[in-house]
DNA sequence: TGCTATTATTTTGTACACTAATAATATAAT
DNA sequence: ATTATATTATTAGTGTACAAAATAATAGCA
């Protein structure tokens, strides 16, 4: 619309942002061999390990192709295994290993880290607010206006 | 930190909905032959038109080689050209064609269309306060806290 | 002039992310 | 029970993104 279009876009500004603090993640992480998405996926095993594929597709909003692909460079790298369910054939469920146990204190610190250099200066009411429109703005687009 | 380190993750929260935006861009600019990221370079180029790869980078926040691979396949597509500059040998500037000058109209439409999807309902003080904090937050990853 | 440093771009290699197509299994409808 | 449908995971192909190294052209200096 303006003169300055891009600059005034949210989707850029947003995307502009994330891929800002995931670079700054992904510096950080690379000296334990790991990315930031491959952290997202140990996140969640910690909390519930044993999850599917398409649990986690689910939980952490990825397509099914690309947790394969994050998943096989994972158990290359013997931070998970994958174990055919017993129940149901069609279902695989990921496992930690013990080498993925093991960096959660240190992974939790370097998100807490890379969180609190962002929101510095932010007084907790900015934080809560950006939070819930960020939330906002994805049900918007996501479900339709 | 909490139970739910993942869903209370900042950066992870950023990331989710920059990536919905996106995708949300991508399927509809694809019956126009071209993706947001490329998007992105002729809005810039609607703008400036003659920029060199490394204004393009700077401006765009892309890093070199990925300017170079976007331009190779904007370029095999008949959007923009590149010509070597006449005083300076080292630069590449990038000059729209017909057909990159003719999507203006369209593309800048379907941009405002997910931008105001994204926002709907959201009172103006909303929006302002929360590109701002986006904003602050990148000043702070980028520049230190 | 010749040597060195700097700048611009490309190449190489790795890791996402998405679409479309496929294979295997499970469930529902008839 | 058999056919049709849905779900789970993978593969193939394209397009970002990034780091590190290589290449090319220019600038500055002894």
């Amino acid at each position: 619309m303006g003169e300055n279009s891009l600059n005034n876009s949210l989707g850029f500004q947003l995307m502009k942002t994330a891929r800002s603090m995931k670079r700054a993640f992904d510096m950080k992480s690379s000296q334990y061999g790991l990315t930031s998405s491959q952290y997202a996926v140990l996140a969640r095993l910690w909390e519930e390990n044993g999850l599917s594929l398409s649990e986690l597709s689910k939980r952490l909003y990825f397509d099914g192709p690309t947790i394969t692909g994050i998943v096989d460079r994972m158990e290359r790298d013997r931070l998970v295994e994958r174990e055919r369910d017993g129940e149901d054939r069609r279902v695989i469920k990921i496992y930690l290993t013990e080498n993925g146990k093991k960096l959660k204190k240190r992974l939790c610190a370097l998100g807490d880290e890379i969180d609190k250099k962002a929101i510095a200066h932010f007084s907790e009411d900015e934080i809560r607010g950006f939070k819930e429109i960020l939330d906002r703005i994805w049900i918007n687009i996501e479900n339709g206006c």
